[in-house]
RNA sequence: GGAGAGGUGGCCGAGUGGCCGAAGGCGACGGUUUGCUAAACCGUUGUAGGGGCUAAAACCUCUACCGAGGGUUCAAAUCCCUCCCUCUCCGCCA
């Protein structure tokens, strides 16, 4: 082959089956479901629990912290806190301490009144002046409860709008210019002429079709035919077997449509509604990516700490309507409405998070190290992470035809941020009696990107005739096939 | 889609208007006993918010929470309405 030997860089994959231990604990931590206060509203207008469910009192920071401490996080946050509402905040959370406080002496007041009627009442005594009084109390508290109902809504709105505060460690920045390369692996492929953009070996080869796909759907969506489809699936069977077998992961198969507690409970909603696809009829989503149902698979729940950490993978298509992409990658699979992605979620204790997003990122790359792709590892800075993460590493593979690195895989750890919105929760282990429990540390990352890992294939492993060499660890996925080669 | 039964703490489960944050059991934690383990016995054990105390906790106190939301009432786990979810039967469907 004349692509350059430096796929003996990449250590082969032997499947070994570690994964079960994991399973018994964590059906026990699957029984131990509890079901915490929800209430705040966002869509006022309808009582329907599949709508809001989020956790009114546990929406950012705990409202606690955030009022003791709300200038410390403007300063944590710096930019990222540009578009919060600072001072109303500020104002808002008095109005509701000093309006809680009234309300509780209220009913404290309603309380002993109503006890009092009740023992005159067992003593055959007459109770009606007593009634009378309790009457106007109630009906005042009625009155209050409403408008600090009003309150905690408002105040649940700002509070859900702002983003996590970044790990210490994330580099201070604007945008992606100021992301920190951290390490790089593998060799570049050589290969003879001008490197082929892979929609045109694609097309070339009959495995790959963007006309059809805009045909049947529109613009941004792909067909792939014969061996492309065959080595997407392929590619999906690898990494999950990988995951699975070496790394220790679960598998899940998740539902492709999630309610709007779950967009919430991972920080899509309700700041990004426009960047979701979202059914007619009912109040449902197409999932941007697995994360979200994989990392609601225990909102709401106490997780029992002897079952931490929980890691999960997860096969999923993913949808996006990429709103304010026009013009950016317009042409081939790299950005679609549609793609596939094998996702790898856990669940940890905040103790352990730091290291698990390196671990986790590293099984990423074993799937690019195992496929022979070159590619390299960069850290996020302040000003270019997602909303939800506290620190994120992107994995960018090389991709010939461009020659730069694209993103194939992020890796991020969100703290205590999704399971503060999800109420995920565990109950420290042993210890003394000190047993309260705490909010997990989640995190996530792509392992990988199907579509873009595909591109990745065709580009890095084309040959001057046109055809494509097939990574040697695919070989049993494609049965047997060893080269994509026209209309096969 | 039609008919019915349900949803209570970490788990199971009692509770049909006040003395119920909720019996009883399980689990967990602490202790007694024990050569060790087990058993037995005694005790403790929900979450969140406000206030007080504090460097912070512990702690004290008030309030809320029995699927969600609303209503009736002086007072709601309990009565009424709407919704969600689970289970059973029928229909439909892969």
């Amino acid at each position: 082959m004349d692509s350059g030997d430096w796929r003996s860089v990449a250590p082969g994959y032997a499947a070994r089956s570690n994964g079960q231990s994991q399973s018994a604990s964590k059906s026990r931590a699957a029984a131990a479901v509890t079901h915490i206060e929800i209430c705040a509203s966002l869509t006022p207008h309808k009582a329907d629990a599949r709508f809001p469910q989020v956790p009114c009192e546990s929406c950012m920071h705990d409202l606690r912290q955030l009022r003791d401490n709300l200038d410390g996080i403007r300063t944590q946050l710096g930019p990222r806190g540009r578009d919060v509402p600072w001072d109303d905040l500020r104002k808002l959370l008095d109005e509701r301490r000093n309006l809680t406080t009234q309300v509780e002496q209220l009913r404290a007041q309603l309380k002993r009144g109503s006890d009092e009627i009740a023992q005159l009442k067992r003593a055959k005594q007459p109770a009606d002046d007593a009634m009378t009084a309790m009457k106007a109390v109630g009906d005042r508290i009625r009155v209050m409860d409403e408008d600090l109902r009003g309150l905690e809504d408002r105040l649940t709105g700002l509070t859900l709008h702002i983003p996590n505060i970044p790990h210490p460690s994330v580099p201070k920045g604007q945008d992606s210019g100021d992301n920190v390369e951290v390490r790089r692996w593998g060799t570049y492929p050589t290969i003879g002429g001008t490197p082929r953009s892979h929609w045109d070996l694609g097309e070339a080869l009959g495995i790959l079709n963007f006309d059809r796909a805009a045909k049947m759907t529109g613009a941004r969506f792909a067909v792939l035919t014969g061996a492309g489809a065959r080595l997407e699936r392929a590619l999906i069977n690898y990494m999950l077997d990988v995951h699975t077998g070496r790394h220790g992961y679960r598998e899940v198969l998740p539902p492709f449509l999630v309610n709007r507690a779950s967009m919430t409970g991972t920080g899509q909603l309700p700041k990004f509604e426009e960047d979701l696809f979202r059914l007619r009829e009912e109040d449902y989503f197409l999932i941007p990516t697995a994360e979200v149902p994989v990392t609601n698979l225990h909102r709401e729940e106490m997780l029992d700490e002897p079952s931490l950490p929980l890691r999960y993978t997860a096969y999923t298509p993913c949808f996006r309507r990429e709103a304010g992409s026009y013009g950016k990658d317009t042409r081939g699979l790299i950005r679609l409405h549609q793609f596939n992605k094998v996702e790898l979620v856990s669940f940890t204790t905040p103790s352990q998070s730091d290291e698990e997003l390196e671990r986790l990122t590293g099984h990423a790359e074993a799937i690019l190290q195992g496929l022979g792709l070159p590619y390299r590892v960069v850290t996020l800075c302040s000003g270019d992470m997602g909303f939800s993460a506290a620190k994120t590493y992107d994995i960018e593979v090389w991709l010939p035809s461009q020659s730069v690195y694209r993103e194939i895989s992020s890796c991020s750890n969100f703290q205590a941020f999704q399971a503060r919105r999800a109420g995920i929760r565990y109950r420290p282990a042993g210890g003394k009696k000190e047993a309260k429990p705490e909010l997990v540390h989640t995190l996530n990352g792509s392992g990988l990107a199907v579509g873009r890992t595909l591109v990745a294939i065709l580009e890095n492993y084309q040959q001057s005739d046109g055809t494509v060499i097939i990574p040697e660890v695919l070989h049993a996925y494609m049965g047997g096939m060893t080269r994509i080669q026209k209309d096969n």
